[in-house]
DNA sequence: GTGATTCCCTA
DNA sequence: GTAGGGAATCACC
C-alpha cells in the first residue's frame, strides 16, 4: 500500500450535464425534477466511495463571462443556454455537496477545467496522486504520472498509456491534437478538413504544432492547403484548448479536506426533494417502511445447527406474509450441484443460514439435508406461500435435485431490476446491493477463492459462510423493499414482471432440466470427416501460400494476403489492420485461389470447433441429454439468451451446417415439432406504425417481400423477379434494424445512391412506416426509454449524445428495441399458456428449446394434433392488428421439422 | 489465467 | 443497419 495521499478532483459541470441527458427524467410530488440531484449525487457518492481519498474537491464553472469569452467572443457562442429544466436544480445540488461535507469550489471568471488543472498540477507537485472525474476528452492533456483521469459513466481510467491508447498521441500532445481538431460546438476553428486521424498522422510524423506548422509547405492537398490557411488562426485556438493550470486561486490542495456530513440539512434537504430510499439512509423514521435507525446497526446472523433453532425458523417462515430464501450449492452446473445450505430472512437485518452438508475437515455436526429438506418442502411446494429470491430458476432447479418443486415464486430481485432497468450491465446480487443499498456485501470470491483456487461451498468454514449465506437472504429481501416500490409505480412494468418474467421462470426451469436429445455418434463422425477435409484445405492454402503458416490466425493471414501476396485491401478493422473477414475474402476469391480456400477452411473449421467437437461434450452424464442454460437478465431488448452450450446459434443456412441439426433428434416413440412466428418483427412494425399498405399486405396474407417489391417498383406482384424480391427482403431487414442507406447498399452490394433511392422509395410508399420511425425517435428524445407493445422499456442514455455516432447508434436502437421487444414479449407470453397448457392437460407434449421467435417440442408420434392446438397458442399469444402467422413441421431430427 | 481482438454462428 | 454467445489467437500478468 502507498502512503502517498490521495486527491479526488471532480468536474461537476461534466457530471451535471451527463445526470441531466444519461438519466430518465424524475419529478418529485410537487413536480420539481430532481433527475440531475439524485444522478450527480449518487455518481459522486459512488465515486468517493470507490476512492476513499484524503482530498476531495467539487469543481463546478461559474456563472457569466469566463477568461477566454474575454479573449475570443465567439468562445462557446453556439451552446444552448442550461436547459430550464436542470438550471433549477443546481442549487439544490450544490447545497447537497456542501452538506455531504465536499469541498466544492466555483470560482469566478475561471472555468472548472482551469481551477481543476492547476490544483491537480500544484497537488502533483507535493507528492499527492491525483484523480480528476470527468468525461472530457481536453482533460487528457493534464495526464502524466501523478494524474489519471476516470470516467464514472463507464469506469474507463485514462493513465499516460491509456491516453495513448485511445487517442494515439502521448498526453503532452493532446493541446495540439485539440488545437488541429478544433470544435464546432465550442467554435474552435482548427484546421478544415481535419480530424482525429490526420492530426495523428502529423503528430507521429511531426512531434509537435510548432514543427506541424514549418512543414506546412511540404503537405499536399486540400488539407495542406488548408492547414496553410489556418496558421494565423492556430495560436487562438491553442490558447482556447489549453487548460490554464496557474491560475491564481486562495484555495490550496492541501485545504481541500472533506469535513463531516450535516446529516441534520441533508435530512431537510431529502425531504423537501422526496428522496425516500436516502432519507431512509438516514434513520428518519418518517421516510417511509418505519425501519427506523439504520440497518447496520443491528444485523443478526444466525447459525441454524439443531432442530429446536430450525423450528424457531420455521415458525418465522410460516408467519410472514413472504420471506426470502437462497440455497448454496456444491456446483454451478444446476443438473449436478446438491444442497449445501439453505438462508432465509423475513424481516431487514435478521437472517439464519441452516448448514446441511458443509464436509471440510472438523465441519462441526449439521442437521441432516434430507430431514431439513423434508421439513421445508410444504413451505417451499406452497403455490400461495409467496417466495422472493435473487435469480430463483437456480434454486429452482437445485432443489429439484432432491425432488422438491418449488412452487410460490412470487418476487426476484434479479428480475425486478431488469423490467427496472434493463440495460444495466449486470443484475448480480453484490452490484445491485451496492448501488441501491449503499452497502457492500461479502463476495462469493471472498469466502470461496476464485480461479483455479477456488473451493465448492461445502468446503467453506462455517464461520465465513454463515455471514455470506444469510446475508444473500437478508440483503435480497431489503433490495426487494426498494425494488418493488420502484416497479410498482409503473403499471406497465409491474404487469411485465408479474405476468411475464416471474410466470416464466418455472417454464425456462422445466426447459432446462428436459433437456434436448443428441446423437453423439452422428456428430462424432462429423467431426472425423471435417477433421479430414481440414487437413486437406491447410495443405492446400501452405502450398498456394509457398510457407507454412497458421491458417486459423487472422494476423497470420493479414501477412500472408496483404503484405506478401500483395492483395488489395478491401476494408479495414475498427483498429486499422486490413481485416480478413468473410465479405473480404468472398471478394478477393473470384481473382485468388487462397481467400477461397481459407473462406472453406474457415467455414467448416467453426463447424468443427463450435458444434461437432463441442455438443457431444455437453451430454449430460445423468440423464444423456444436453442442457443449455437460458438467461432472463441479459438481453437489452427483453430476449432471451442461452448459453453452455448456446442452442440458439445451432446453425441453418448451409447444408453442411444443417447436419448439425440432424444430431437433434426426438427419443424412439417420439417427433420434433418445430413452430415458428412468421415474419413477426414486421408484423410488429405493421402494428406500431398502423401503415395502411403494410397492415393490408398482412391481412391478406400474402408473401411480404414480394408485395414490398411490387410496391416500391410499381408493378404486379405477379410479375416481381427474384432478384427483385430479394433487394425488397433487404430493405425490410433493414427497416427493423434502423437502416441506413450506407448498411442497405453493402448488403446489396449497390452503391450508396442506389440504395437511398429504394429507401425513398419505400418511405413513399409506406408513409406510415416512415411517421413511425420518426415519432419513436422524438419520443426516445423526450423520455428517455422507448417500449414495447406491452411496456417493457428499454433506456437510450445516448440517444441525445453530442457524439453523432453514437447517437444514431442510439435512434437505430430505438427503432429497433420495440420491434424485437415486442416479439420477446409475445413468445415469452406463448411459452407460458403453452406450458400451463401442457401441464394442465399433461399432453403428451415438452417443450424442449426456443430460438427467439421458434418452439421446438417434442411429442409423441401418434399425437401430431396437439401440435395444432400449441399453434393456435402461439397465434393466441397477442391482438394486434394484423394477423401472427405460426408454421410448424415435425419430423425425427431437428433439420426435418423445418 | 485474463482480457482484447477478430471472426462467425443464430434470430 | 438490431440483438446475442463463443472459439481462437495473442499480449500481458
Amino acid at each position: 500500500m502507498s502512503s502517498k495521499k490521495k486527491l479526488v478532483l471532480v468536474d461537476g459541470s461534466w457530471y451535471l450535464y451527463r445526470a441531466f441527458h444519461a438519466l430518465p427524467e424524475l419529478k418529485n410530488s410537487k413536480e420539481f425534477p430532481t433527475g440531475a440531484i439524485h444522478g450527480v449525487i449518487t455518481m459522486l457518492q459512488s465515486l468517493y466511495k470507490e476512492h476513499e481519498p484524503d482530498l476531495f474537491g467539487v469543481v463546478f464553472d461559474p456563472k457569466g463571462k469566463t477568461l477566454r469569452d474575454e479573449w475570443y467572443p465567439a468562445y462557446k457562442a453556439k451552446r444552448p443556454p442550461m436547459p430550464e429544466d436542470l438550471r433549477t436544480q443546481v442549487p439544490s445540488i450544490f447545497e447537497i455537496i456542501r452538506a455531504l461535507g465536499y469541498p466544492l469550489l466555483i470560482v469566478d471568471r475561471i472555468e472548472a477545467d482551469d481551477v481543476i488543472g492547476t490544483l491537480a498540477r500544484r497537488a502533483a507537485a507535493n507528492g499527492i496522486e491525483v484523480v480528476i472525474s470527468t468525461g472530457d476528452k481536453d482533460m487528457a492533456q493534464l495526464v502524466d504520472d501523478h494524474i489519471r483521469l476516470v470516467n464514472t459513466m463507464d469506469n474507463t481510467v485514462l493513465d499516460v498509456a491509456g491516453v495513448i491508447r485511445k487517442f494515439r498521441v502521448r498526453p503532452d500532445q493532446i493541446i495540439d491534437y485539440l488545437t488541429l481538431i478544433g470544435d464546432k460546438v465550442d467554435n474552435i476553428p482548427g484546421v478544415e478538413k481535419v480530424g482525429p486521424k490526420t492530426a495523428v498522422k502529423w503528430l507521429e510524423k511531426y512531434h509537435d504544432l510548432e514543427q506541424i506548422i514549418a512543414s506546412a509547405g511540404e503537405i499536399s492537398g486540400k488539407v495542406g492547403e488548408n492547414l496553410r490557411n489556418s496558421i494565423n488562426d492556430l495560436p487562438l485556438s491553442k490558447r482556447l484548448v489549453t487548460i490554464i493550470d496557474e491560475v491564481d486561486l486562495d484555495v490550496e490542495p492541501q485545504d481541500l479536506e472533506p469535513h463531516k456530513r450535516d446529516e441534520k440539512h441533508l435530512l431537510e434537504l431529502f425531504r423537501k426533494l422526496e428522496f425516500k430510499t436516502w432519507l431512509k439512509q438516514l434513520g428518519d423514521v418518517t421516510a417511509g417502511d418505519g425501519l427506523g435507525s439504520t440497518i447496520e446497526a443491528k444485523i443478526n446472523y444466525e447459525m441454524v445447527l439443531d432442530e429446536g433453532h430450525l423450528d424457531h425458523w420455521l415458525g418465522l417462515l410460516e408467519n410472514s406474509d413472504y420471506f426470502a430464501f437462497d440455497t448454496e450449492a456444491t456446483s454451478l452446473n444446476y443438473m449436478e450441484a446438491k444442497v449445501v445450505g439453505l438462508s432465509f430472512s423475513v424481516e431487514p437485518g435478521n437472517a439464519a443460514y441452516v448448514p446441511v452438508a458443509h464436509d471440510y475437515p472438523g465441519a462441526p455436526a449439521q442437521l441432516d439435508r434430507l430431514m431439513v429438506l423434508e421439513r421445508l418442502r410444504p413451505l417451499l411446494e406452497d403455490p400461495n406461500k409467496a417466495k422472493l429470491g435473487h435469480h430463483l430458476k437456480y434454486d429452482c432447479n437445485i432443489l429439484r435435485n432432491h425432488g422438491i418443486e418449488l412452487n410460490g415464486i412470487e418476487y426476484d430481485t434479479m428480475l425486478e431490476s431488469y423490467v427496472l432497468n434493463s440495460i444495466a450491465s449486470r443484475h448480480d446480487l453484490n452490484t445491485l446491493v451496492s448501488k441501491h443499498l449503499d452497502r457492500n456485501t461479502i463476495r462469493y470470491e471472498d469466502v470461496a477463492g476464485k480461479g483455479a483456487k477456488q473451493i465448492g461451498f461445502n468446503e467453506v468454514d462455517l464461520e465465513q459462510a454463515t455471514p455470506y449465506a444469510a446475508e444473500n437472504a437478508e440483503a435480497c429481501l431489503c433490495l426487494h423493499r426498494s425494488l418493488m416500490p420502484r416497479l410498482q409505480e409503473t403499471t406497465t412494468l409491474t404487469s411485465i414482471f408479474s405476468k411475464i418474467e416471474i410466470p416464466l421462470v418455472p417454464v425456462l426451469s422445466r426447459i432446462e432440466r428436459r433437456g434436448v436429445l443428441i446423437d453423439g455418434e452422428m456428430l462424432a463422425t462429423q467431426s472425423h470427416e471435417l477433421e479430414q477435409r481440414l487437413n486437406e484445405l491447410e495443405a492446400e492454402a501452405h502450398e498456394c501460400a509457398g510457407e507454412a503458416f497458421n491458417i486459423g490466425s487472422p494476423k497470420q493471414i493479414q501477412t500472408i494476403l496483404f503484405e506478401k501476396q500483395g492483395l488489395p485491401v478491401k476494408a479495414r478493422t475498427p483498429k486499422g489492420q486490413p481485416s480478413t473477414g468473410e465479405a473480404v475474402l468472398v471478394e478477393l476469391a473470384d481473382d485468388y485461389p487462397l481467400p477461397k480456400l481459407i473462406l472453406e477452411y474457415r467455414a467448416l473449421s467453426k463447424l468443427k470447433s463450435t458444434y461437432t467437437d463441442k455438443l457431444p461434450l455437453e451430454i449430460s452424464s445423468v440423464t444423456g441429454r444436453i442442457h443449455t442454460s437460458y438467461h432472463q437478465a441479459v438481453a437489452a431488448t427483453g430476449r432471451l439468451s442461452s448459453s453452455d452450450p448456446n442452442l440458439q446459434n445451432i446453425p441453418i443456412r448451409t447444408a453442411e451446417g444443417r447436419r448439425i441439426r440432424q444430431a437433434f433428434i426426438a427419443p424412439p416413440g417420439r417427433v420434433l415439432i418445430a413452430a415458428d412466428y412468421s415474419q413477426i418483427e414486421l408484423r410488429i412494425m405493421a402494428h406500431l406504425s398502423a401503415d395502411e399498405r403494410l397492415v393490408e399486405a398482412f391481412q391478406t396474407g400474402i408473401d411480404i417481400h414480394r408485395a414490398t417489391a411490387a410496391e416500391i417498383l410499381g408493378i404486379m406482384p405477379s410479375t416481381v423477379t427474384d432478384e427483385q424480391r430479394r433487394a425488397a427482403k433487404a430493405v425490410n431487414f433493414g427497416l427493423i434494424y434502423g437502416m441506413s442507406a450506407f448498411g442497405l447498399g453493402r448488403q446489396l452490394g449497390i452503391n450508396r445512391a442506389a440504395a437511398q433511392d429504394y429507401v425513398d422509395l419505400y418511405f413513399a410508399r409506406y408513409p406510415g412506416v416512415k411517421r413511425f420511425m420518426d415519432e419513436i425517435k422524438i419520443r426516445a428524445r423526450e423520455q428517455g426509454f422507448v417500449e414495447t407493445v406491452f411496456g417493457r422499456r428499454l433506456y437510450l442514455p445516448e440517444i441525445n449524445a453530442r457524439n453523432a455516432q453514437r447517437r444514431q447508434y442510439a435512434e437505430r436502437t430505438a427503432i429497433n428495441a420495440p420491434m424485437q421487444g415486442t416479439a420477446a414479449d409475445i413468445i415469452k407470453r406463448a411459452m407460458i399458456t403453452v406450458d400451463a397448457w401442457i401441464e394442465s392437460e399433461g399432453a403428451p407434449a415438452t417443450l424442449i428449446m426456443q430460438v427467439h421467435d421458434e418452439l421446438v417440442f417434442e411429442i409423441d408420434e401418434d399425437a401430431t394434433a396437439v401440435a395444432e392446438h400449441i399453434c393456435e397458442l402461439m397465434v393466441g399469444a397477442a391482438d394486434l392488428a394484423v394477423p401472427l402467422v405460426v408454421d410448424a413441421g415435425h419430423g425425427a431430427n431437428w433439420d426435418e421439422a423445418h
